[in-house]
DNA sequence: ACTCTGCGGAGAGGA
């Protein structure tokens, strides 16, 4: 029994006297059932009268295992010794962020910002970390320590450290831990479990436990502890795993805390306790503490506030992270129990920092929003919002190599997901927060001729796969916040005076030519090479922007430069790339996981692996090193330095998204165009949804130039989007680019073509209905129509398929053949084809969201270089004047 | 109401 629901009144605690003393009490109003029933009022007994202070009205509270009487008709709860109350439970915790709020309220909001840093303990840490695993799952531990130090290569040549002195630092630990586990504490029944990943309905805490032994939780620890008893945040630490595992009907009473550098250090110079093994009993006091200092933490976001310091009992002066702390209160003019050093950084800058700070965090809410879809919605709902593969038939698991799994499933039926492969993803047997679940990463989803999907999932642990996932991470989130922080806090004043309008960009000047025929592409060049702060490339469909960019980073080199190339999708990144090979240069460094990274950049790929010093060298001495922007915020780039950094897809990215690039860089080149798809967005009205490169163009025009010529389109078909969305300024490079036609195409001739399509751009009415995101009738259209161009003799290949949702490209992909691609607007974004057939779905209104912002539309007919077709219900379009003038347009 | 790319993720330690 629980009651769970929004706070409707908060009464003041205060003390009674009860058969048992005094004790503290506060009442408290609630709409339970999410809501949806009548308020009722329940009693919050002693501990839990303290969390009563923290409600405001309409934050979420779940109280469970309350008593309930009868008092004139009305029900009224009360907490009993089995109670838990928990303020804002889909608030997702993790388990290392109590820790630190634990220790001090005002280290959790700083570490927020400090998300990727390289330090040689942790590096150690984590190596150890991974040792243990292997360790626990049978692996020997010589070998584990050579792969691991290996596999860490890249970071520790970063930091200068030798390999085989972190390898015996690293087994010297280890051995602690082997010694340990044969110590005769361990006997045959002995039930292990290594990284168990616990996701709490109840508490809205999450995390990883490295390792379960019997049911009790152990945690590994790297440093040293000399105490009889384990670090108080140790303990918090491992009792938030007791809490998790109690939900998953274990009752764990004892934690183990391993210190291994206790085993390593010198019995005669050290003094106190040095077993590295340390127990502690865990009772409902501890539990309960637990769960308090969550909520004080979830009530604290709740509207999204500072920590000062002193909601935790910290002290300063031991603290390690003082002089930090100090220096961003001084500088952000925030309350600190630390104090404060420095003048306040200007309004601007704390006033941004602020936007953006609460934005982001936004962001982070509307995430765990997301996250509590795990267990808040049924099975079918979650599939139904394709979030999740559901009835997957396992066909057996394997260990790898490196001691992890492979799982293996089959799935008969057709639904379709978000997932895809490479994701992230919960792995279940069969429920993800109430079944055996780990994280795991889908490297193959792939569905044959006859239907049936194959599925196979890498994960730490032999999960019997029923079930996937969508894993709704808000580890992103902190790496924007760090690049935000970075930028207005590390950032150069020159850098800052831009950021904030406080300055006009600057240019040198040049004599070269870079582009002979084309001035404004010469022009982005010139700007790019010879710009004191930043530059702005303006690319509007098929205008070369990659070649452009291409030319202006062998300029940059040529000069002596490093550079920086980066954009929002890999995709782009290794587009950017292959255009430098095209044009001759080689000489650059790609960062990426093996996943995102193409193969035809696999070979360019900085592997993490192999001889430190030697990984290091390449990174540091390539002359261009490319990544997403997302990248750009990790370690190991932060270690990176350059001249000038290049963003291409600047208009998709988010403000912060763009400053982790740009941070690593004296100047910035910004290239995208703001009238194509903007950043994605959670929450609809955030102020993360204008990207930096829409500002700074609007706010230094000079500093910008816009490619005018384009080389993809005919005539009648750019036409429209150039008078929409460039004041007719886009225009086609040459006569035969405007001129092109599809009986140039070989094999095709065009009196093959029904009427309806003989024009280059075409509309087509279906008479269809929508039902769901599906129109039936239209895919079959489209197919119709597929098949027509198809007829005419023109290539599969040659044949781009557009429709706004993924259900309806579901439904055209199961009619049209294999070669065809079809996909949402927004993944065909960058890409062009001879041939492009949109089906806009709607019929008789066009009330969706998806159909409101016009830049989609501008990048759906921006695909197409010799034949579009839009294939739409008409009285729909018509009823937007927006849609009647692109239908005009059609008909013409 | 819809679109969805990146990040191995979470946690590695210091005192």
């Amino acid at each position: 029994m629980e009651l769970r629901g929004p706070v409707v009144a908060v009464e003041e605690p205060r003390t009674v006297n009860t058969r048992d003393g005094t004790r503290d009490v506060a009442e408290i109003t609630m709409r339970p059932g999410r809501g949806e029933e009548p308020p009722v009022t329940v009693s919050l007994w002693g501990s839990w009268a303290e969390t009563a202070e923290l409600l405001v009205t309409g934050m979420t509270l779940l109280v469970t295992e309350p008593s309930r009487e009868e008092f004139r008709g009305e029900a009224r709860y009360a907490t009993t010794a089995e109670s838990y109350v928990v303020v804002e439970p889909e608030f997702m915790v993790d388990v290392t962020d109590i820790r630190e709020w634990v220790q001090c309220s005002r280290q959790y909001y700083l570490s927020k910002f400090t998300s990727a840093s390289l330090s040689y303990p942790l590096v150690k840490g984590s190596l150890v970390h991974e040792v243990f695993g292997d360790l626990l799952r049978g692996r020997d531990l010589e070998t584990s320590v050579e792969e691991r130090v290996a596999d860490a290569g890249l970071k520790l040549g970063l930091l200068d450290r030798d390999r085989t002195a972190v390898a015996e630092d690293v087994q010297s630990n280890a051995r602690a831990i082997e010694r340990w586990l044969q110590q005769g504490t361990l006997t045959e029944d002995d039930e292990w479990r290594s990284e168990l990943t616990l996701i709490s309905e109840t508490f809205g805490i999450k995390g990883r436990a490295d390792a379960v032994r019997r049911g009790d939780p152990v945690e590994l620890k790297t440093g040293k502890n000399t105490d009889a008893e384990p670090r108080f945040e140790d303990k918090v630490q491992a009792t938030c795993y007791a809490l998790l595992l109690g939900e998953h009907g274990q009752t764990p009473e004892t934690g183990t805390l391993l210190y291994t550098k206790n085993a390593v250090l010198n019995r005669t110079e050290e003094t106190g306790d040095l077993s590295p093994a340390k127990e502690f009993s865990i009772g409902p006091g501890l539990l309960q503490f637990v769960v308090r200092a969550r909520n004080e933490l979830a009530a604290m976001e709740y509207d999204i506030s500072v920590p000062t310091g002193y909601e935790s009992n910290a002290i300063c002066e031991y603290c390690f992270e003082q002089d930090t702390c100090m220096v961003v209160s001084g500088r952000l003019d925030q309350e600190s129990k630390a104090g404060s050093v420095g003048g306040a950084l200007p309004s601007a800058e704390r006033e941004y920092f602020d936007r953006m700070y609460r934005a982001t965090e936004t962001e982070r809410r509307e995430i765990h929003r997301e996250y509590a879809k795990l267990w808040t919605q049924s099975a079918a709902e979650r599939a139904a919002d394709d979030k999740a593969l559901l009835g997957l038939q396992p066909q057996g698991r394997s260990q790898r190599v490196d001691g992890t799994w492979e799982l293996r499933a089959e799935n008969d039926d057709t639904a379709v997901s978000k997932i895809r492969e490479g994701d992230t993803v919960l792995a279940s047997d069969g429920h993800p927060t109430r079944g055996d679940t780990e994280l795991g990463r889908v490297v193959r989803l792939e569905t044959d001729a006859d239907g049936t999907t194959e599925i196979i999932v890498h994960a730490d642990e032999p999960i019997e796969l029923r079930r996937l996932d969508v894993y709704p991470s808000d580890y992103g989130i902190n790496g924007l916040l760090t690049a935000m922080h970075d930028a207005v806090l590390k950032g150069s004043q020159r850098r800052r005076d831009i950021l904030f309008g406080r300055r006009d960009p600057t240019f040198g000047e040049t004599n070269a030519t870079f582009i002979d025929n084309n001035t404004a592409q010469n022009r982005a060049v010139e700007l790019a090479v010879t710009a004191n702060d930043c530059a702005l490339i303006h690319g509007p469909p098929g205008t070369g922007k990659t070649y452009t960019l291409a030319r202006a980073v062998r300029a940059l080199c040529e000069r002596g430069e490093r550079v920086l190339l980066s954009a929002f999708t890999n995709r782009a990144v290794d587009n950017a790339l292959e255009q430098l090979r095209e044009q001759g240069f080689s000489e650059f460094v790609r960062i990426g996981t093996e996943h995102g990274v193409s193969d035809s950049m696999q070979d360019a790929r900085l592997e993490h692996r192999g001889e430190p010093e030697e990984r290091a060298a390449t990174l540091r001495n390539a002359p261009v090193v490319a990544g997403t922007a997302a990248t750009c915020g990790s370690s190991v780039l932060k270690e990176c330095e350059f001249d000038v950094a290049i963003v291409d897809e600047a208009g998709q990215l988010t403000e912060p998204g763009t400053l982790a690039a740009i941070n690593l860089a004296d100047r910035f080149v910004l290239v995208g165009d703001h009238e194509q798809l903007p950043p994605v967005v959670r929450d609809d009205d955030s102020e993360l949804g204008t990207s930096l490169f829409e500002r700074l163009i609007e706010q230094y025009p000079d500093a910008a130039v816009t490619l005018d010529k384009q080389y993809r389109m005919a005539q009648r078909i750019q036409y429209f989007s150039s008078q929409t969305f460039y004041d007719g300024q886009l225009r086609p490079a040459t006569p035969a680019v405007a001129g092109q036609q599809l009986a140039e195409l070989s094999a095709v001739s065009s009196e093959a073509l029904p009427s309806a399509l003989q024009d280059a751009v075409a509309f087509v009415d279906p008479n269809g209905a929508m039902t769901g995101n599906v129109n039936r009738q239209e895919a079959d259209r489209v197919a119709e129509i597929v098949d027509a161009y198809r007829s005419a003799g023109v290539a599969a290949d040659d044949i781009g398929v557009i429709a706004p949702f993924r259900a309806q490209v579901a439904a055209i992909t199961r009619r049209v053949p294999s070669e065809i691609d079809v996909d949402t607007v927004d993944r065909f974004q960058g890409s062009a084809r001879a041939v492009i057939v949109v089906s806009f779905v709607a019929t008789d209104t066009l009330d969706s969201p998806i159909f409101e912002d016009r830049r989609r539309v501008n990048v759906a007919l921006t695909r197409a270089k010799k034949a579009l077709c839009l294939v739409g219900d008409e009285d729909a379009l018509r009823s937007d004047p927006f849609y009647e003038r692109m239908l005009e347009w059609a008909e013409s």
